[in-house]
DNA sequence: TCTTGATGTGATCATCGTTCACATTGTACA
DNA sequence: TGTACAATGTGAACGATGATCACATCAAGA
């Protein structure tokens, strides 16, 4: 039989998994470093040698969150078939990333509120993908194809995301209005973006 | 010296508004039952008397949040001076109403918070404003004064929600691009929804 | 080999939400 | 008027949590 060894090991991507696991389970208030420490199966103190704190732990869930966002919207970017011309080529991309961003809300709720939380600390910043990066990218391919105006460059990204963002924060907070339907909205409301840009 | 009675006579109220206090300063986390109980000067266990957990005390604060921000929208609305056409009035109302609503976020960002936060424990339906309602309304006034299509008049109200409560959150999550003025976007993103249900 | 830095343990502390038996008070009814 | 009863507040617990500290263990280089 294998004694348990003393270090663990890899202890802060153990911690991390199970961190990410929680909360993509049962939210971001679920997160409890005993809990985790159970799980992982260490001491509560070890927890301390990776992460000054628990606000620091659910920071860097939190960075993870929102790079897990930033690619879901890569990928949906990517998928879009190379049929049509390069103007309605870039329409259906900024769309197809819209569509992502308001799909990763619904299917990991937990996940995206932990994204945009507030974070008293900061996790130091990287190269990792950004949601508004690529959004911001889409906007411009959208100006060079001319299926939007240029004058419209600079507030677009914002409009845009303003939109995604609040439907997506709308549909995962439980105060969606009666007698309205998930998808039909979606689509609803990424048209009205394309209007509001165009 | 006047000795402290031992019944407080209105507790419930003392620690909604002790409670008010602090969500609105340090935000829905801060929200400790011990501490309102200190602050109020009575004991721990008297505020279950009132409110059977900390979750419900929260949804509380919540309901409350919520009926402030419909009495600032309501307050926007009343506010539009009487001049013009009316077309044009049940524009400047709507355009009111959607700056009002990021203004409230921006003002009291922890009382925004809360007051669209997932609550476990749901408070009883009431008579009290609704954002919701006052938006409907809002956009039905545009419909019938020939400001927007009727066609439009079912997801006017999705689409201009998700517009303001999108940049809202946005404005109150530290997530603000960098090099964009706050004022400025207000303006953009409700010009862009009045282009969006136009 | 010895030392040093990194990593994990166990005990401990203050705080929190919650519960429970009990105290106090206002009130409706005999 | 007096008395049972319901409402309201107290104080002492319990278990759990985040955090800190002295100490234990281990790996790697001088």
């Amino acid at each position: 039989m294998s004694e348990k060894p003393y270090h663990h090991g890899s202890l802060e991507r153990a911690l991390t998994e199970a961190a990410m696991e929680v909360v993509a389970v049962d939210g971001i208030g679920a997160l409890s470093l005993r809990d985790i420490a159970r799980t992982v199966g260490v001491s509560p103190s070890a927890t301390y040698r990776h992460f000054p704190s628990r606000d620091h732990l659910v920071a860097h869930v939190s960075q993870i969150a929102r790079e897990d966002l930033a690619r879901a919207l890569i990928l949906a970017r990517e998928q879009v078939a190379a049929t049509g011309s390069r103007r309605r080529r870039s329409i259906r991309r900024f769309e197809e990333i819209g569509r992502a961003y308001v799909l990763f809300a619904v299917d990991a709720p937990n996940l995206f509120e932990a994204a945009f939380m507030p974070c008293d600390v900061q996790e130091a910043t990287n190269d990792d993908p950004e949601a508004w990066a690529v959004l911001v990218e889409a906007v411009d391919e959208m100006v060079s194809t001319g299926a939007i105006p240029s004058t419209r460059r600079r507030d677009a990204p914002i409009i845009a995301w303003s939109g995604v963002h609040g439907l997506a924060t709308i549909l995962t907070s439980s105060i969606w209005p009666p007698g309205y339907d998930f998808d039909d909205e979606v689509g609803a409301v990424i048209a009205g973006i394309s209007r509001a840009i165009a």
